[in-house]
RNA sequence: GGGCUCAUAGUCCAGGUCGGUUAUGACGUCGCCCUUACACGGCGAAGAUCCGGGGUUCAAAUCCCCGUGGGCCCA
């Protein structure tokens, strides 16, 4: 029989062609039953060239989640979906236009972010789609969308209206020369020249001085404590006493606190509203009361009283004057100082108390704790992640933003009596452009309106995803029956906002875990083993190399790779070695391909061992799939199909399946057990490599997807593992022998098989042409 | 400062729950070999103080304790 395959490679240009056939036989498509296998797929966001190959490796794992379950018989929902909102689109499309936001008409920098983001959306889909994602690319959705937008609005209305939505004023980092509240992402460090002011704190009662060195003297009169390391002993017997705070007089404790360096000037820091982030920690922990010191014209404040009106540089001056005259100046020094500046204005930013939006979370910890124990996480190890993000919140949640590109905060403000209004939900509102919906005010029946200006914290939209996908209130039987989604994959980083803020918010919502498992994944690190990232320079493009190797290469290297949950590392070359393997199995298909499938033969011992040795395969891989854990069979399955079936089985029965000097009987039994573990095998790597395992099942076993089968099933065979090790030494051994004698492999040689593989015997003696 | 996690050949990684073989496999290196599925292959070889120290035990890569170093996250 002439070989079906005749290529002696696979050539990852196929993929094309699969792919065409899966489109057009639609074999993804999803079709609503009472059971859903439900993907709360994450929404990649473009946020810049290149999506990162780490990425890409997620992707093509949680493809193999949603091909796994498809393999258990489930009913797999797989949306795809692409985050839009955010801050990092806005700073890509400034650099793309050499534009500022807050200089650009809002609709028009809107359009010019959209614009930036169908341009790199476009690549994200294009990989996922080679990477043979089998989602529905179709009805693909937008974080943005105004279907989107409107979820994401009406859900906040809803809290809004149970009363789970406040305002506050609260610290933020603020640029005083751009005028706006700036996003910890917006600053950078500098290293600035200033002044170390060193001054004399007098202990109530007492004519003992502690002397706190500042580069922030201005701020005195927001000065709430005074700190020093608990290890300090040069203030232990001071520490609970009342301070006097020089030029103001105000008496403030003297407290302990880890985070007060010994080295640091005297030890003794001063903690004012606000200098640093340290303060902002401190004022919170202590639970101070805040000095609003400066304004939000980057001027003092009246609490600062004779300073009132003056930039905070000029305040330092003079106070460092009046210091000096009162005599509480000890001295000063000229340090460089490692100063947080606004990107933008490369000015130092302030960190100051603004009114924004806060989501109450606080009191939902405990319930997102039992919900998160009813959550069963791949791996186990990083539920623990959550639990403790959980037990560090200890303030609300900010909600509100001052950008552009995000969904608006669906307000708008009474002008004469200030009150807020919120519309019906169900709609995507536009407060900073649209009319208000409502015609009169509630309170003081006024009709003139301002709309709120500020967009959502993007995590807003994003943690409503399992609602969005399960066409929550938009379709209650769809929803009934894809909500809660069954799992939710996604990275390791974005356990304490994303993962979390899914629970907290569709647990307010539904009162419903979102869903049953969470599946965390470890980052991408590149060849040193550093986090990969854009900003740092170090990401691959994954683009350039699935075009190069193919997608099941790159997706064999994945599963081969990552041990799931750990950070796994990158590396080109050993994703072109990985390709090895595949050619591997293509060229074991293709010496099979010349013979007929049949569905039955006389087995002998040879064929029942690699039975038994495949029935092991089963279980192992069975092992992993259970967990998502797609290294425990990509692992297996290379080494029983490399080393084992290829290496020894293959070898032993090969004239035996050539029919040379076997009865006819004895042949088939070859043949069927050839074909019968190759099949397996392409069945067990199909979640993997769907590209492969798809054209060799179908050139030789099925007209039929291989992706619509079941998962073979271990037949509980009895375990030989003792009679392998033995075939691998003798086979070795006949190997070694006729390597020392320097004959060829296909030499005769006179050599006995051992007694306890004497059921073997034919096959070892047509493998190694041995005599008798 | 706190948390999580890792440490095994030049490189990556398995084993670790349940202590017991000659410590797994891949990449790379070096020899030899085109044996009719595969040279993107085969056979063979070299290459490991299993991070350090202590403990438990007849026996530790594995269990316990104390360190050291890396990575990530939170402060």
């Amino acid at each position: 029989m002439e070989p079906k395959i005749t290529d002696k490679t696979w050539d990852p240009k196929l993929e094309k062609e699969i792919l065409h056939i899966w489109e057009e036989q639609r074999i993804y498509d999803f079709v609503l039953h009472d059971e859903n296998y439900t993907i709360d797929t994450p929404p990649p966001y473009p946020s810049g060239r290149p999506w990162h190959i780490g990425a890409a490796a997620h992707y093509a794992q949680i493809d193999m989640i949603a091909r796994t379950a498809r393999m258990a018989g489930k009913n797999v929902y797989l949306p795809i979906g692409i985050d839009r909102n955010g801050l990092p689109v806005e700073l890509y499309t400034e650099k793309k236009h050499k534009i500022r936001m807050r200089e650009t008409p809002r609709d028009e920098f809107l359009k010019l972010c959209r614009e930036s983001l169908d341009e790199l959306e476009a690549e994200m889909i294009l990989i996922m789609k080679s990477l043979g994602i089998s989602g529905d690319f179709e009805n693909y959705y937008r974080t943005d969308s105004r279907e989107y937008r409107a979820l994401t609005q009406s859900t906040f209305i809803d809290l809004w209206r149970k009363g789970q939505v406040y305002l506050a004023n609260r610290p933020n980092n603020y640029d005083w020369v751009s005028g706006t509240t700036i996003a910890d992402a917006e600053i950078t460090y500098e290293n600035i020249p200033t002044k170390l002011v060193y001054m004399k704190f007098g202990i109530k009662d007492t004519k003992i001085n502690i002397i706190i060195a500042s580069t922030r003297p201005e701020l005195l009169c927001a000065c709430k404590s005074i700190i020093v390391n608990p290890e300090d002993s040069r203030y232990a017997k001071h520490v609970g006493k009342k301070i006097i705070v020089p030029i103001t007089n105000a008496e403030v404790e003297l407290r302990t606190h880890h985070s007060a360096q010994q080295e640091f000037g005297s030890g003794a820091v001063m903690v004012c509203s606000y200098g640093d982030q340290n303060d902002v920690a401190l004022f919170r922990e202590l639970e101070l009361e805040e000095v609003v010191a400066i304004g939000l014209d980057g001027k003092m404040t009246k609490a600062a009283k004779e300073y009132a009106g003056l930039k905070p540089k000029q305040a330092r001056v003079k106070i460092i004057e009046d210091l000096e005259a009162g005599g509480f100046l000890e001295k000063v020094d000229d340090i460089m100082h490692r100063t947080p500046v606004s990107e933008r204005s490369k000015t130092p930013i302030e960190i100051i108390p603004m009114e924004e939006y806060y989501l109450k979370q606080k009191e939902s910890v405990s319930k997102i704790k039992e919900l998160g124990q009813k959550i069963v996480f791949y791996p186990p190890m990083h539920k623990q992640i959550l639990m403790n993000w959980l037990e560090s919140i200890n303030i609300d949640w900010p909600i509100s933003r001052r950008r552009y590109y995000g969904t608006e905060i669906p307000i708008w403000y009474c002008k004469s009596c200030s009150e807020p209004h919120v519309p019906e939900p169900g709609e995507y509102y536009i407060p900073w452009k649209e009319k208000c919906p409502i015609s009169n005010c509630t309170k003081c029946n006024g009709t003139e309106f301002a709309g709120e200006q500020r967009t959502f914290d993007t995590w807003m939209d994003s943690s409503v995803s399992p609602l969005f996908i399960s066409k929550f209130n938009r379709d209650d039987e769809f929803f009934s029956k894809t909500y809660p989604a069954s799992i939710r994959p996604q990275a390791k980083d974005i356990v304490r906002t994303w993962l979390y803020y899914t629970l907290l918010r569709c647990e307010q919502l539904t009162n419903k875990k979102p869903w049953s498992e969470a599946w965390i994944m470890g980052y991408g690190l590149d060849e040193r083993g550093t986090k990969m990232s854009k900003s740092k320079g170090n990401a691959i493009d994954p683009l350039p190399v699935i075009e190069e190797f193919g997608a099941d290469t790159f997706r064999f290297w994945s599963a081969s790779e990552i041990n799931h949950g750990y950070d796994f590392r990158c590396n080109k070359q050993k994703i072109a070695s990985t390709k090895k393997f595949l050619s591997k199995l293509w060229n074991v298909s293709r010496f099979l391909s010349r013979f007929p499938v049949i569905d039955k033969g006389s087995l002998c011992a040879t064929d029942e061992w690699i039975l038994s040795e495949l029935d092991k395969v089963i279980l192992e891989c069975k092992k992993g799939y259970d967990e998502y854990n797609f290294f425990v069979p990509a692992i297996a399955v290379r080494e029983f199909t490399w080393n084992l079936f290829a290496a020894h089985y293959i070898e032993m029965v090969k004239a035996r399946a050539y029919g040379i000097g076997f009865s006819d009987e004895e042949r088939d039994g070859a043949i069927f057990t050839l074909h019968k573990t190759l099949s397996t095998v392409l069945k067990l790597l199909a979640p993997i490599t769907p590209f492969i395992t798809e054209h060799l099942w179908m050139v030789l076993y099925s007209k039929d997807s291989i992706h619509k089968e079941r998962q073979a099933v271990a037949e509980d065979i009895r375990d030989q593992s003792d009679t392998t090790r033995e075939i691998l030494e003798f086979n070795s051994m006949v190997w070694s022998e006729k390597r020392s004698q320097n004959i060829s492999l296909k030499d005769s040689i006179k050599m006995e098989v051992p007694r306890h593989l004497g059921l073997f015997r034919e096959d070892l003696k047509s493998m190694h042409n041995l005599l008798d």
